[in-house]
RNA sequence: GGCGGAGUAGCCAAGUGGUAAGGCAUCGGUUUGCAAAACCGCUAUUCGUGGGUUCGAUUCCCACCUCCGCCUCCA
């Protein structure tokens, strides 16, 4: 597949380093608290892009962390006067069972920052070593940007774009005033008493690591010093991933990504999501809502992952009545498939453009238009043919990881409830207009929806 | 101030130097006692504004307007 790439800007064929498995890195969360749908546009869209590679037969290694030591998780598990590991532990679970609601594939590999503290301080110990880092008079380590000239590569900053970048609140903050430089940045915090028990031995005292070297620490052991690709929410190319690129670089050498991709921030209802607009969502509130985690992924993927989204709950009942849609669509197919084509052949037939158009820079507002439009093409098909295009509509869905919704089944009506429609089928039947309607009207006072048919009625929730 | 992204129908949203995918909604039709549900169909001479290049631009260039993101720990 083809794919933009965040640091030479240009799409580039993505092949594997190795030859035959493409191996990636994510970033994970901050398990600090439930993680909201901004988040998850970011981890549905890198879902997508792995099931795109997979689907497409290529193996793939993925590997995505969970930051579960850094200044909020540290602050928030005091403030719920729990451990930290304890803490991190529950926001952790819920993340998991967020993801899996989305219908998100589990990373190969989910390493924690807790669990690779030793491998952090030996790196922080070989940049000292190596002169690109220094130790200050309390204890911290901080890296010297100025060692590695092509800092600032990845965001396209230059050096004096990043010193005028420090803004007078920079230099007034008491935190800085070890830095050789102020754009120099922290690979280990010597410990501080809001720290409380949250600290570990080191060559320079007591501390913990900073957040950038935890993300460098877990690659290197997972991946090596060369691998095939990097993603994160865009915010986090400055200074994250520009940071991670000089640390790696610097302690093992190796070239670190060699792709980068950066899905664009969510907006809500037009604006920045942020807790005091009150525009700030997680799973469970629009489950609270009525919506399902389809329909979320749904609306996470109808827009391409360089723009930015504006979700809306609009998009939200727009995005249940177009799986509702494809739903129906796929049980045509199926029906007039038959029973006896049970077609595994590779291909896409009428969802050929749907499947190209994940492949070409993972376009998947352009593959979900395919969809639509493959549907309406294999409207007429039947028996073997209508088979070969089921096959090719359910590799696109799994590809983009959506499940479509099942046939609505009856569900259980209450005694008293059947016993109403009956006797408004009956009024019905004798041409009582006035009480079969009358009767209609408070079904739906009872939250019950009537739909007629020749042979009878049905009763769905409204 | 610096870097970057975006403005396409009521809403969401693809796309292209050669005349605008798709979804939702609306509307119309079939059906219905009337509705609902279901099914079928229509709906942008036009792509923020003004110039320019071109046989031709929404697509390239320039200017302007508006919105958004990043600029030290937020996906």
């Amino acid at each position: 597949m083809r794919l933009y790439d965040t640091l030479t800007r240009e799409i580039r064929e993505l092949k594997p380093i190795d030859g035959s498995t493409f191996r990636f890195y994510c970033c994970g969360p901050t398990v600090y608290g439930p993680a909201h749908i901004g988040n998850f546009r970011s981890f549905v869209l890198q879902d997508v892009f792995r099931r795109t590679l997979e689907t497409g037969g290529m193996r793939t290694l993925h590997v995505r962390n969970i930051t579960d030591v850094d200044d909020k998780t540290i602050r928030d598990s005091q403030a719920a006067n729990e451990p930290l590991s304890e803490f991190t532990a529950r926001w952790t679970d819920r993340y998991h069972a967020d993801c899996e609601a989305l219908n998100c594939l589990p990373p190969h590999v989910e390493p924690s920052a807790v669990e690779h503290i030793p491998q952090q301080i030996e790196m922080a110990g070989v940049l000292v070593e190596k002169e690109h880092a220094y130790v200050s008079d309390d204890g911290s380590v901080y890296f010297r940007i100025s060692s590695f000239p092509e800092y600032g590569q990845l965001s396209h900053l230059d050096t004096r774009e990043l010193s005028l970048g420090k803004t007078q609140e920079a230099r007034a903050n008491a935190d800085e005033y070890e830095k050789d430089d102020l754009a120099d940045f922290v690979l280990w915090k010597a410990r501080r008493p809001e720290d409380g028990e949250n600290y570990w031995q080191s060559p320079w005292g007591e501390g913990r690591p900073g957040w950038h070297l935890e993300c460098s620490a877990m690659i290197k052991e997972y991946l090596g010093t060369d691998f095939d690709l990097h993603s994160g929410g865009e915010d986090l190319i400055f200074p994250h991933h520009e940071n991670e690129i000089a640390q790696s670089r610097c302690a093992w050498g190796g070239q670190f990504a060699g792709h980068w991709f950066h899905p664009t921030h969510l907006i809500v209802d037009g604006r920045k999501m942020a807790k005091s607009l009150g525009n700030l969502y997680t799973i469970d509130d629009l489950a609270e809502k009525g919506f399902s985690p389809m329909e979320v992924r749904y609306v996470l993927i109808s827009g391409h992952y360089r723009k930015q989204l504006n979700f809306t709950l609009d998009s939200l009942t727009a995005a249940r009545e177009a799986l509702s849609k494809l739903a129906k669509g796929a049980r045509g197919l199926a029906e007039r498939a038959g029973e006896g084509h049970l077609l595994t052949e590779a291909g896409f037939g009428p969802f050929e453009s749907a499947w190209e158009a994940l492949n070409d820079d993972l376009n998947t507002p352009g593959c979900l238009g395919g969809i639509f439009t493959g549907l309406r093409e294999s409207a007429k098909l039947e028996g073997a043919e209508a088979a070969a295009a089921l096959a090719g509509l359910n590799r696109v869905l799994k590809a983009i990881g959506l499940i479509l919704p099942e046939e609505p089944t009856s569900a259980a009506v209450p005694d008293d409830i059947r016993a109403l429609a009956d006797k408004r089928w009956e009024a019905r039947a004798a041409k009582d207009w006035a009480k079969s309607d009358a009767m209609r009207d408070q079904l739906a006072d009872l939250g019950w929806a009537v739909k007629d048919s020749p042979q009878g009625y049905e009763l769905e929730p409204a």
